[in-house]
DNA sequence: CCTCCACAGGAAGCGCAGGAGT
DNA sequence: ACTCCTGCGCTTCCTGTGGAGG
C-alpha cells in the first residue's frame, strides 16, 4: 500500500497545527492502546489460536482457550488481531460466526458481561432492567440460529462471580447440541488466578492454554523499530535511543507497553523542545516521567490508610532512623516492620485518622511489595526475632511528595 | 536444649454497602 | 419497598518460625 504524503493533500488550518510535530509522522500509531497489524515474536501464538478458531468456519466448535502472561506481553493485541481477521474473513464468505471482545475490568460481573454481550448482539433492543436469566436466554437464542459465537473475555480475573458465568456459558453448548456454539477465550495476567478457580470451571475454560512469556531486550528492540518506522518521521529517532528504551523496559519487566510508552513520551519531549531528533537524553527523561506516572497511578488508587503506611516508610527513610548496622558490619538503609507500624500510628493519630490493626498493616505491606513500591526481606542473623526488613522501591522524597499531594498534608 | 521475642500469615467472623430477587 | 445475599475491608485469635539469650 502506497503511503500518502501529507504534503499532497490540501491543508486544513487545524490539520497542519495538529500534525505540526517535529518528530512524529503519526502519533496514533504509537499510542498505548493502538493494536498494531504486525506482532513480531508472537507468530506461533497467532497461528495456534487461528488454527483452533478456524474450526468454526467449518461449523465446528473450537476449544475454549485460556491465555495468560504478564502485562504488555501481547495477549490482548494477539487476540484482537486474530478475531478481527476472522471477522473480516467470515463477513466476506457470509459464514455465521460472530466474535465479541469484552474487557471485564469495565464489566466485572456475570450480569454486566451478559448485558454487554446482548447489547452487541441485538444493537436495536434495550435490555436494561431484565433479569440475568432472560438475558442469558437471549444469548442462547442467538447461538441457536446457527451462529458460532466467539467471546473474548479480557482481564477475566476481575469478574466476581466468574464460576457462574463460565458454567452458564459452557453449559449453553450442551443445550445447543451442535446448532451453533459458544467459544470462550479468557485472558488474564494473574498467573495464580487459574488455581483459585472451581475445578469444573477450570476444566471447561482451560481446554487449551497458552503462556505469553515476557519479551527480552532484543525482541523489544525489534518491536520498537517496527513501531517507530511508521509512527515517527524518517531518521527522527536515533538507533541508540531505541536500544536504550528497549533495555530499560526489559530490565523492568519485558513489558512492550512500557517500552512503547517510553518512546512515545521521549517523542513528546522532543516535540515540546522543537527538536527534530529523539536521542538517549529524551529517553532518559521519559523514563523518569513514565516512572512517576506509574507510581502516581498506583499511589492515588491506594486506600488512604495504605497511603499513610507508605508515607510512614518514606518519612523514616528520610530520617537517619533508617540506617541500621546489620551484622555489626556494614550500615544499610532498612526499616523494621515494627517501627514502621509505630510511625504509621503516630502519623494517623496526628491526622485524626483511625488506626488499622497490625494484622491488616502486614497485609498492606505485602500488597505494597506486590506493587513494587517497597522491597522486603526476612530478617537474618544479628536481629532478634522474626521480622521483615523494609526498603522503599523508589525515591523517598518523590514518594513523600506524591502522597502528601494525595493525602493533603 | 528450652524459652522468649517479634514478628509472619492463616482462619474465622463481623458490620456494612450495594445489588438481585420478590 | 422490602428482604436476602454476597463481596469487601477489617479485627480477633491463633499457630508457625528463626534467631537470641539463658
Amino acid at each position: 500500500m502506497e503511503a500518502v504524503l501529507l504534503e499532497d493533500k490540501p491543508k486544513n488550518l487545524f490539520e497542519s497545527e495538529f500534525y505540526a510535530s517535529t518528530v512524529f509522522a503519526d502519533r496514533n500509531l504509537i499510542a498505548p492502546h493502538y493494536t498494531p497489524n504486525e506482532l513480531p515474536f508472537r507468530e506461533k501464538q497467532i497461528e495456534e489460536i487461528a488454527k483452533n478458531l478456524s474450526l468454526c468456519i467449518h461449523n465446528k466448535r473450537p476449544d475454549n482457550f485460556f491465555l495468560y502472561g504478564k502485562t504488555g506481553t501481547g495477549k490482548t493485541s494477539v487476540t484482537k488481531n486474530v478475531i478481527s481477521q476472522l471477522s473480516e474473513f467470515v463477513s466476506q464468505k457470509n459464514i455465521q460466526v460472530r466474535a465479541e471482545y469484552i474487557n471485564c475490568r469495565n464489566h466485572n460481573s456475570k450480569y454486566r458481561v451478559l448485558i454487554k454481550l446482548v447489547k452487541e448482539l441485538y444493537p436495536t433492543e434495550n435490555f436494561l432492567g431484565y433479569s440475568a436469566a432472560f438475558v442469558y436466554e437471549k444469548v442462547l437464542d442467538y447461538a441457536k440460529k446457527g451462529n458460532n459465537l466467539i467471546l473474548v473475555l479480557d482481564e477475566l480475573d476481575k469478574v466476581k462471580d466468574l464460576d457462574e458465568l463460565i458454567y452458564g456459558l459452557t453449559r449453553g453448548n450442551d443445550e445447543l447440541q451442535g446448532k451453533g456454539g459458544i467459544t470462550l477465550i479468557g485472558i488474564s495476567n494473574n498467573l495464580n488466578f487459574k488455581e483459585r478457580l472451581d475445578p469444573r470451571t477450570k476444566s471447561s475454560l482451560c481446554e487449551q492454554e497458552m503462556v505469553f512469556p515476557p519479551y527480552n531486550a532484543e525482541e523489544l528492540r525489534k518491536i520498537l523499530f517496527t513501531r517507530a518506522e511508521t509512527a515517527f518521521k524518517k531518521n527522527a529517532v536515533e538507533e541508540s535511543a531505541i536500544n536504550l528504551a528497549a533495555a530499560f523496559a526489559a530490565q523492568e519487566s519485558g513489558d512492550a507497553r512500557t517500552a512503547v510508552m517510553l518512546l512515545l513520551r521521549a517523542g513528546e519531549i522532543s516535540d515540546k523542545n522543537k527538536s527534530f531528533k529523539v536521542t538517549d537524553k529524551e529517553v532518559i527523561k521519559a523514563k523518569q516521567t513514565v516512572e512517576e506516572e506509574i507510581i502516581f497511578d498506583m499511589i492515588s488508587t491506594l486506600p488512604r490508610q495504605q497511603q499513610l503506611v507508605l508515607l510512614a516508610i518514606s518519612d523514616l527513610s528520610l530520617s537517619n532512623k533508617g540506617i541500621k548496622k546489620l551484622n555489626g558490619l556494614h550500615e544499610e538503609h532498612v526499616l523494621f516492620s515494627g517501627e514502621v507500624y509505630e510511625q504509621y500510628r503516630v502519623k494517623a493519630k496526628s491526622l485524626q485518622e483511625n488506626i488499622i490493626s497490625s494484622r491488616w498493616y502486614r497485609q498492606y505491606i505485602s500488597e505494597l511489595e506486590m506493587y513494587g513500591l517497597i522491597h522486603t526481606t526476612s530478617s537474618g542473623k544479628g536481629i532478634k526475632g522474626q521480622t521483615r526488613l523494609i526498603k522503599l522501591g523508589y525515591d523517598a522524597k518523590k514518594i513523600k511528595e506524591l502522597i502528601e499531594k494525595e493525602v493533603g498534608g
